[in-house]
DNA sequence: CGAAATTTTGATCACGTTCAACTTCAGTGG
DNA sequence: CCACTGAAGTTGAACGTGATCAAAATTTCG
């Protein structure tokens, strides 16, 4: 594995209000249940250490057998396949506040690849440790569990865009998607973000070739409903996008903890 | 929502070997944890209702809001999108043992819609309930987060199938797919197996037309990798099949519950 | 600054769609 | 029981979309 590690500094306090605001996975976690010192608590004592991964490492091999999981802090990376003709197929974009390990780690062996599209930081944490977690506060399992489905929820999508949807509609979709998982974490704002990957990791995300996601991008800017600067995407029309794209926003409701306690 | 409903029977033991034998969602919970007896009655206390929905009808449909979860005991359906132009995209097929409303209940809105494909008898379960069950024993979370990282996974593979792989890799890793999923809950034989779906159907979930999708099973016909009478299908070169359709078996580890109580 | 990665443009061609017709099969009511 | 109906499977011909290959322009990074 190609990070570098250094052991988790347990510096308990320091500025705890930082800390919810800024962990992209605590804000994530907290928009699905109320978590209170002692879980955050918990959770830290859970995380074995910090590590760093450059730019084109990978996390993740595939067939390799894995049992840590990643939790993604800064950076952003990419899960694809590689099959025998050369093509590569993209599977999903990782953002920060999200698992790397998910499906992964719960194999036998890994079923794809992951690979760092730019230098990361992230939080390794045993599986068995995790698993302890949510044996004794099983809110995480539940956590765990309703993250899955956002991930399947947005896999469906994905599905969809590269059987039945257009290319400029696949592109849109994509652009739309990862505008509103980036701005859940904060790092986007309302009409205009960062984007981390390069044509050729979209077309091997959305199943085109290089030259075609290209000239759709163009067709995109052309009519008017996008923007691009170097990295940066503007939404210059977001209802005729979403529209062209059948976009619909994934959003997770709340665990329903308090109730489920109530019926007992 | 289509069902007919009948209140679940409280017949406590019975015949339990052959629960644990016909049950598909219990065949595979066992390959992930061990399960007491407790634990399967807890399990039971949970189901509201056995209900019975009629083929062509939906299950769930997209964009309302559900909250139970159903356990496929009987039966076939496929989890799909309908776009503006009349495309249909499958976004995969729930087999028996599979649940329905894992990424739909948890969402504000279902994403898809869920349509029987034949008459199902399916397992009710309020979202809620099954919750306060996980708090009770976190064992039942540990097990949901682990199917979706099996669902996950599958999806996965269904990305490349459509963004990647030719017409007749997806087709052979459809078929191989449905047969191990099929042998799993142990629905079919080493080599042959009934295919619940027609070629619309297959069409609809691997991106292709209909016509197209018919050569291409015409194809691996006369290559002698499979061979067809009405339903049944068989499985002639499985080697050369594997091959074709880059097939690897998604086969999940047992969640390390033992060993996370040994670290604690 | 130089080298490599990325983006852009163009021309050709194959693959898979589309549309249409026909066949076969299963189910249903007369 | 057979005739009828609709669903499912099969086949053919023409067309268009997006792949492929190649090369240039541009940007990024070591």
């Amino acid at each position: 594995m190609n990070v570098s590690v250094r052991p988790s500094t347990t510096r308990v306090s320091g500025a705890l209000k930082d800390i919810w605001r800024s962990d992209p996975f605590l804000i994530r976690a907290r928009q699905l249940v109320d978590l209170t010192l002692p879980d955050l608590q918990s959770l830290r004592a859970v995380i074995e250490a910090e590590a760093t991964v450059k730019r084109r490492r990978d996390l993740v091999l595939e067939g390799y057998e894995c049992s840590k999981l990643y939790f993604i802090k800064e950076g952003f990376a990419a899960r694809y396949k590689l099959l025998r003709n050369g093509k590569r197929q993209i599977v999903n974009f990782v953002l920060p506040g999200d698992i790397v390990g998910m499906p992964g780690s719960f194999l036998d062996r890994a079923a794809n690849s992951v690979i760092a599209v730019s230098d990361m930081t992230l939080q390794i944490c045993a599986l068995e440790a995790f698993v302890g977690l949510c044996c004794r506060q099983p809110k995480f399992g539940l956590v765990l569990s309703w993250l899955a489905a956002q991930e399947a929820a947005h896999y469906a999508e994905h599905i969809i865009d590269v059987g039945r949807r257009t290319p400029v509609e696949r592109l849109a979709h994509l652009l739309l998607e990862i505008h509103s998982r980036l701005a859940l974490v904060g790092l986007a704002d309302e009409f205009a973000f960062n984007l981390p990957f390069t044509q050729e990791m979209m077309s091997d995300a959305l199943g085109l070739s290089v030259p075609h996601l290209n000239r759709t991008l163009a067709h995109l800017r052309a009519e008017g409903l996008i923007a691009i600067n170097g990295r940066r995407v503007e939404i210059l029309d977001r209802k005729a996008l979403e529209l062209l794209a059948h976009f619909q926003p994934i959003q997770s409701g709340r665990i329903p903890l308090s109730e489920a306690l109530a019926v007992n």
